[in-house]
DNA sequence: GTCCGTTCGTGCACAAGTTCACAAGCGAGT
DNA sequence: ACTCGCTTGTGAACTTGTGCACGAACGGAC
């Protein structure tokens, strides 16, 4: 894969490849054929000149003089970033946030499928969600091995988050997907992302209630 | 107020204190009186000298040989970013996701208040929820401005998310946590936290798969 | 009172990330 | 075939952010 051979890629710049993807998608299917980076940059709320830059990390896309062909630029990040394939996710906690995960529409579009959930009160151990059923966490580890899940979701209670992580870990886990309060403490191969909406708001008390 | 007089700080500063003062917190209510940058650095997962710096923006906090005083500076950060008071919020859409929200006790015990619930859906409209009712989204900017609301949270689909940001604008928000999967046109006095759990996962699938 | 281990606050050097600015390439029009 | 307007990809300059390393300060031990 091409991949290996490019090992230098700031992470910064992954992280804002999914919002190129999203928005070429949005213009490819309002039939935009080509997108500068100019337009690109105006619709996303970036410079230019860091679109070109991102992208050279990975090679040549554009064409001078007419910009990017919309549908098979996302098609390369697509591939890039490997969501050109469905990924399986290991849902923990079945409580309200977990109910919302699961029910959660927007995965099924994107490139993941919830394929286990995992609860440790027994009263919803066994209940049926479509495909699937509640697993006890018991089983997490292993079932997590034996169907290969890469990625993790917690949507436990902050107090138990760090021990799931590491059963999700120990079963091979390498990515996961954090809604509890708390920072995780993981092995650097290992990459977790924050979501967390009160965080996400206390950043920007700091900056009210002096302009008007 | 203080602040005014420290105008050059850095957003990326800014974002982290949230986390100080979650983890000074958690140490404070484990009787712990007092915490060196060394020690709380771990605890988070960034290096102690930047501990230190993001302090020094501010001022002087510790004492030499003995480190920080965990809640006077859990006090005293909470200060900087406004969280000693409650803030209210208004919430933009009370379908599935909205309703969590509304529902999420999280906010309770930090700072915000969802004092105001809108939605289109007129079946939904009149609906009470706890001490409010929703509202209609004709309502939308007068009552936030009525009500002198700050900070909006978006809920609606994607389709809608820029017209209800512009409202929200208009009534005098500065400040939206938004949850649609789009890239919201703000001027540049409004400032805009993304909360989207599918672009967190996209962000991580580049690096999965490659080393076992 | 002095010593000594600890830890802060910060000047400075380095690293990372962003933007500028321009040569080169493309294609449409004539 | 040539010109011309437009846009890319990228070296280089610049800006921003991080980490090191050390003087200064604190407090406990003796
Ligand atoms: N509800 C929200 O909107 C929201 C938003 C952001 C973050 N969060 C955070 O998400 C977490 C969960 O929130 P919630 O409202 O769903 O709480 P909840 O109490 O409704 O659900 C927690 C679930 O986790 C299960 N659980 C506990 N320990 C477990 C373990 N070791 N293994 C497997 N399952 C276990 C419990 O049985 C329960 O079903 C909390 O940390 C909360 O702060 C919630
Ligand atoms: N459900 C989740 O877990 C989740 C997670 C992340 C992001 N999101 C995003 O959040 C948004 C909402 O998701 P949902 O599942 O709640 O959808 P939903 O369809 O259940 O709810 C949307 C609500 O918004 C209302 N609405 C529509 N236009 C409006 C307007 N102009 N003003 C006020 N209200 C309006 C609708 O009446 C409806 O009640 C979507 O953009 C979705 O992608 C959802």
């Amino acid at each position: 894969m091409a991949r290996e051979f490019e090992p230098d890629i700031p992470d910064i710049v992954i992280r804002r490849l999914p919002l190129y993807v999203r928005t070429l998608r949005a213009l490819a299917d309002s039939d935009v054929a080509n997108v500068s980076s100019d337009d690109l940059a105006d619709e996303i709320g970036v410079t230019a000149a860091q679109i070109r830059r991102d992208l050279s990390y990975f090679g040549k896309f554009g064409k001078q003089g007419k910009g990017y062909d919309t549908r098979s630029l996302e098609q390369a990040i697509t591939q890039i970033l490997q969501l050109d394939r469905e990924w399986p996710v290991a849902l923990a906690g079945f409580g309200s946030l977990g109910h919302a995960i699961a029910h959660y529409r927007g995965f099924g579009p994107s490139s993941f499928r919830i394929a286990a959930i995992f609860d440790r009160n027994p009263d919803k151990v066994g209940e049926p969600l479509g495909e699937i059923a509640i697993l006890s966490d018991q089983c997490m580890t292993s079932e997590i091995r034996r169907l290969g899940i890469e990625i993790g979701i917690i949507a436990v209670p902050a107090a138990e988050a760090q021990e799931v992580a590491n059963a999700m870990i120990d079963g091979g886990v390498q990515s996961i997907l954090n809604y509890a309060p708390i920072v995780l403490k993981t092995p650097p191969n290992v990459r977790v992302r924050e979501i967390d909406p009160i965080w996400a708001l206390q950043t920007m008390t700091y900056y009210l209630g002096v302009g008007s």
